[in-house]
DNA sequence: CCGCGGGCCTGAGAGC
DNA sequence: TGCTCTCAGGCCCGCG
């Protein structure tokens, strides 16, 4: 599923059943996601405290009082589920499985809480790893990762400097999680809309003759922030996979601007254009030809 | 350094 | 109904 705004409301919507709440015991049904899974995991959680929940890029980070962080990432079609123990969605009851999608459900962490946390991955893209807190600053997984867009670091000045001299357009440098954390397809094509700037557009053209900001780069840097503070607010866009871990579905996908709307109408007002879809680096991209440039 | 294509997996939907 | 083909929100790697 899952871009920024699907990652954090996963993430709000654990907090409830994990934060401070142990894992009483841990179920992992295979051995690898999409990597094998640490050794001895479910012994390394089980007993723990999970004394915080926060999120980096599309990461989840949970701290354990072991000193441990888990590092968790959905991939393509990762989600979590909560279900009360005893309750008769809850693995291990009389009733489970009742989904056809029980078969991918490969991790269940029955929490001190009550809440077991049930791991959906039908594709296995996505992964969980054990980290020492100590050695989180050289995790290679989010080392190299930009800054986070809704934080203050982010800015059109970084986003500029990012840009100058860049030879590719700006699809392939907003989809650069280096560059900036957390956007996917969905997120950079809504955002490039709401900018007004062609995905095909140059990056570099987003900065001044000295690597400063123009108005584009301002332009961008507030679209950007502005879709994502709306998607988290609608909890998300659920198109194949993603739910709310209370197995509601998010609702931003209705108040998608260009995605997945080749052919249909502009929707800004007065544009005669229709919304394109295009191939960049093997993905599509949608965008109104007419109104952005 | 860069961009691109392939690979990892499974499932859904279209077309025949 | 069932086959085959294409496509999917991520990310890493190797190639040229």
């Amino acid at each position: 599923m899952p871009e920024l705004p699907e990652v954090e409301t996963v993430r709000r919507g654990l907090e409830p059943a994990m934060q401070g709440a142990r894992f009483a015991k841990v179920e992992a049904r295979r051995k690898n996601l999409r990597f094998p899974l640490p050794a001895n995991f479910a012994a390394r959680l089980q007993g723990n405290a999970v004394t915080g929940l926060g999120r980096r890029a599309k990461y989840l980070l949970a701290d354990l009082s072991s000193g441990d962080v888990l590092l968790m990432h959905l991939g393509m079609s990762g989600s979590f589920r909560l279900a009360r123990r005893g309750a008769a969605e809850t693995p291990g009851d009389f009733h489970y499985p009742r989904s056809k999608d029980a078969k991918h459900d490969h991790l269940l962490f029955h929490m001190s809480s009550g809440w077991t946390v049930i791991f959906n991955d039908p594709r296995r893209f996505g992964f969980m790893k054990l980290v020492p807190r100590r050695a989180l600053a050289d995790e290679p997984l989010l080392r190299a990762i930009g800054p986070e867009p809704l934080g203050n670091e982010f800015d059109a000045g970084l986003l500029a400097a990012a840009c100058r001299g860049k030879k590719t357009n700006l699809k392939a440098v907003l989809s650069d999680q280096k560059v900036v954390a957390g956007l996917g397809n969905i997120y950079v094509c809504e955002a490039l809309y709401r900018a007004r700037l062609a995905p095909t557009r140059g990056a570099a053209t987003i900065a001044d003759r000295r690597g400063g900001p123009n108005a584009r780069a301002l332009a961008l840097v507030a679209a950007i922030r502005e879709v994502l503070h709306e998607a988290i607010a609608a909890g998300g866009s659920s198109l194949r996979d993603h739910r709310q871990t209370n197995g509601e579905l998010g609702y931003f996908q209705h108040r998608f601007r260009v995605y997945d709307r080749a052919g249909e109408r502009c929707l800004t007002p007065s544009c005669r254009g229709k919304v394109r879809r295009i191939v960049q680096a093997g993905r599509s991209t949608f965008y109104c030809p007419v109104c952005q440039r």
